[in-house]
DNA sequence: ATAATGGTGACAGAACATGTCATCAACCCA
DNA sequence: TGGGTTGATGACATGTTCTGTCACCATTAT
């Protein structure tokens, strides 16, 4: 086997097996330990992070993160991973936010200065607006792997009344919407689904003692939802315009439905103690929306209305 | 020079001179025609598009897109790159999307087994929340690439009362809010600034014969706007949470001034034509926020809510 | 102490890369 | 048409690099 071919095989089998010894290499490979050793030494100078430790039980070890083999990117895939990162710029807390950037520095490195010129020229025309928050969420990360990895954490959250509470939740997935990142988890205190906010999780931990729930397929679908309490039946006919508004709404989702000539209505159980926003929630859609029931919800809108005219007079 | 640097250096070289001839290079490098004829073989082989002539006049280019010399990433990089992509995936249409495609696919054989797992696993549980509008936009790279580069275009554009209309616009910067994707450009048919929704630009070619403006430095500033046509003044007084939700809107950005105790105020000229539109606006903030002037606005959302009450009566 | 492990240097021989040459095939231009 | 330019390929001798072997050192767990 020519040199080149294998180093690229030693680098995969090294990623793979993460501790190895020098022998085991050069039976794999048919070839001298000598030759092991040597060609180790250029993966370390290509950027493998390679570890030894001598004497028994000792051997190689990948430190740190595994190194992909080399891959040749064309240009303009480089600029498209810049684009993406770029978009996501407004999100002051964001997983993998130090690997990004490793990312494109690397991707930088390697460009010939007409590249540069061009993303940099790019950066200034290009944007994705999101409202910036100032809550910062030092927990995504761990939420994310908790939720990837379903294990369940002990979290310290503060809710909107601002009383704080420790309990153990099992995440289920994570979303960003409106500038703020959301967490759908288990809450093993209430017992039921919730959905917490991840800037108001000021710590979360594995909780490696607890059991996590089997919650099999349960995951990103929209249809997710807590079972409300004390539910009521919310009803409302959409105009087109009023269809597309909710659409961005994404704890809507569960109780839109969309005809095919573009209209909609909204159908469904919600929590009585969530009348309030909805009155706020329907008066912003206007004409856009017909309330049918239920009636103290309009009771509701009529006061509020009622309140703004004096306000306006 | 060992054989492998050598491809290396070769591999940079190429992209540089787009075209070259085999000559060329073996001069350069100090060795014969032959070897560099397998080397380019090689890097063919590695995948790198080139493309040959025979006859005079022809010799080797680089076909396409040029690429970058292999460079390793760790692990994590790689997630991270998918992370930012997979954010980007409401999105109907973007910038880059093939190129993305394409790159994340080159990590993804790259890559481990048990990495992909990892990857597939965090594809169902992270989402950024996007309206998902139905309108395509065709032509964002053609505006983009004029908006980097500072050419004309001629578009066709149907503005919202459905009007069909030729111009020529020097695009300055593009965005995304809400779902859908608009441009700022200067517009020479108007003879001032305009924002375009991108998905009303039914097409958009380069004008090679219009003379682009020498519009310096106005750039992605969020300050950039139309001189108002009839500009009113509005003003306004914010509530805390008042703030937060205009914080969101980037046509408001220009007017809002946050105070240090996070409430605010909205001050500016907008033009008549708007007021509708704000009157909507106004009434979606309830009671966060308190209009001070124009008059007539205020008579609008009275005269809205006046109706709004009757509906809901 | 002993054995297991990594690390280094020297050197001959094996494997591979290179240069030279010959030949062919397109293609352009005069 | 013919001569010049350029790429493509094969053969082979030669030169360079890579590899295996061996000898030896250093470290450390048992």
């Amino acid at each position: 086997m020519p040199k080149s071919k294998r180093l690229m095989e030693l680098m995969m089998t090294v990623n793979r097996k993460r501790r190895f010894k020098v022998q085991e290499l050069a039976d794999e490979f048919g070839v001298s330990k000598r030759t092991i050793l040597r060609d180790l030494q250029e993966l370390s100078e290509l950027g493998v992070p390679l570890y030894s430790e001598v004497g028994p039980h000792g051997g190689y070890q990948v430190v740190r993160e595994r190194v992909l083999p080399p891959i040749a990117f064309t240009e303009e895939e480089a600029v498209a991973m810049f684009f993406a990162v770029h978009a996501l710029r407004h999100y002051s807390s964001l997983p993998f936010e130090a690997e990004s950037a490793s990312a494109l520095s690397k991707f930088y490195l390697h460009m010939p200065g007409d590249v540069r010129d061009r993303i940099d020229g790019m950066k200034h025309r290009v944007d994705f607006v999101t409202p910036t928050r100032r809550g910062d969420a030092p927990c995504l990360s761990v939420l994310l792997d908790a939720a990837v990895k379903q294990r369940v954490l002990l979290i310290e959250y503060e809710s909107k009344d601002e009383e704080e509470s420790r309990r153990r939740i099992q995440p289920v997935c994570l979303y960003a919407h409106n500038g703020f990142w959301y967490c759908n988890a288990y809450c093993f205190l209430r017992e039921g689904f919730r959905v917490f906010r991840c800037d108001r999780i000021r710590r979360a931990e594995p909780d490696a003692d607890a059991k996590p729930l089997d919650l099999g397929d349960v995951r990103l679908s929209r249809r997710f939802a807590a079972e409300p309490r004390e539910p009521v039946r919310l009803r409302a006919e959409l105009s087109r315009a009023g269809v597309q508004r909710c659409e961005g709404e994404l704890w809507l989702a569960p109780l839109l439905r969309v005809r095919e000539d573009g209209s909609g209505l909204i159908d469904g159980g919600v929590p009585r103690g969530e009348l309030p926003f909805f009155a706020e929630f329907f008066i912003g859609l206007g004409s856009e929306a017909r309330l049918i029931e239920p009636a103290e919800l309009k009771t509701e809108i009529r006061r509020r209305l009622a309140e703004m005219l004096e306000r306006y007079a």
